[in-house]
DNA sequence: GAGTAGATCGGCT
DNA sequence: GCCGATCTACTCG
């Protein structure tokens, strides 16, 4: 396992990057806690131009502003009153690229995972969602714009591995509904693989 | 299996 | 004052 470079990160596509990042392995170390697994699913944030991302039309505000550092830290946010989601921050400095990780499976860790999650033997239900992700890994706002090559999150990679084009997913985003046309950009990416069960979309679109 | 209400609060208009 | 890049539990069938 190797831990990717910043130069991963700071790739100006940022598509080509939530689908490179399938099959790749998220790691924390919260508390002391080394947990982490394969990234199943990944959904892309295209900056200022997207309407389903934070940054659209160049929002900069406190919550945004982590998008809008260089590529290779984290964004994490707070959402429902009790959700975080976490995000790679990609590209340059002032260009707010992000992709939500929305999926793993659970390699390391995996009973802290169940214990944090409060779900003592829901294999399918784990780690099946951005928040679920967050939850079993430990990520919270004192996540927030920190460097991914760091030893509080990170991501690796097998060496000499990669995924035939036919192994993943690409359809709509979720939760995206508010975003108009752009709802409907196939920029959310997943997995197919036994150990891995997506959540229906439920874009309202007709 | 499908559909929906409720939780719960920070960010934004 | 409204609503969200969500999740769970509960209903109905």
């Amino acid at each position: 396992m190797k831990k990717l470079p910043l130069s991963f990160y700071r790739q100006t596509n940022v598509l080509e990057i939530a689908k490179m990042l399938i099959g790749k392995y998220l790691f924390t170390n919260v508390d002391g806690n080394l947990c982490g697994g394969m990234i199943a699913e990944t959904e892309a944030y295209a900056g200022v131009t997207d309407r389903a991302s934070h940054a659209y039309n160049g929002r900069r505000t406190e919550r945004t502003k982590t998008m809008y550092l260089r590529g290779g830290v984290s964004y994490v946010y707070f959402t429902y009153g009790m959700h975080h989601l976490f995000n790679v921050v990609t590209a340059g400095k002032d260009v707010p690229h992000a992709v939500l990780i929305r999926g793993i499976i659970p390699t390391e860790g995996i009973e802290i995972q169940k214990i944090r999650r409060k779900m003592p033997s829901g294999e399918k239900q784990l780690t099946n969602g951005p928040a679920k992700v967050c939850q079993a890994l430990g990520i919270t706002l004192k996540h927030n714009g920190i460097p991914l090559t760091g030893n509080a999150i990170w991501i690796s990679e097998e060496e000499k591995t990669r995924l035939p084009e036919d192994a993943i997913q690409l359809t709509t985003r979720v939760g995206v509904d508010y975003a108009g046309d752009d709802a409907l950009l196939p920029y959310r990416f997943i997995l197919k693989h036994p150990d891995y069960f997506p959540v229906r979309n439920r874009n309202k679109m007709t």
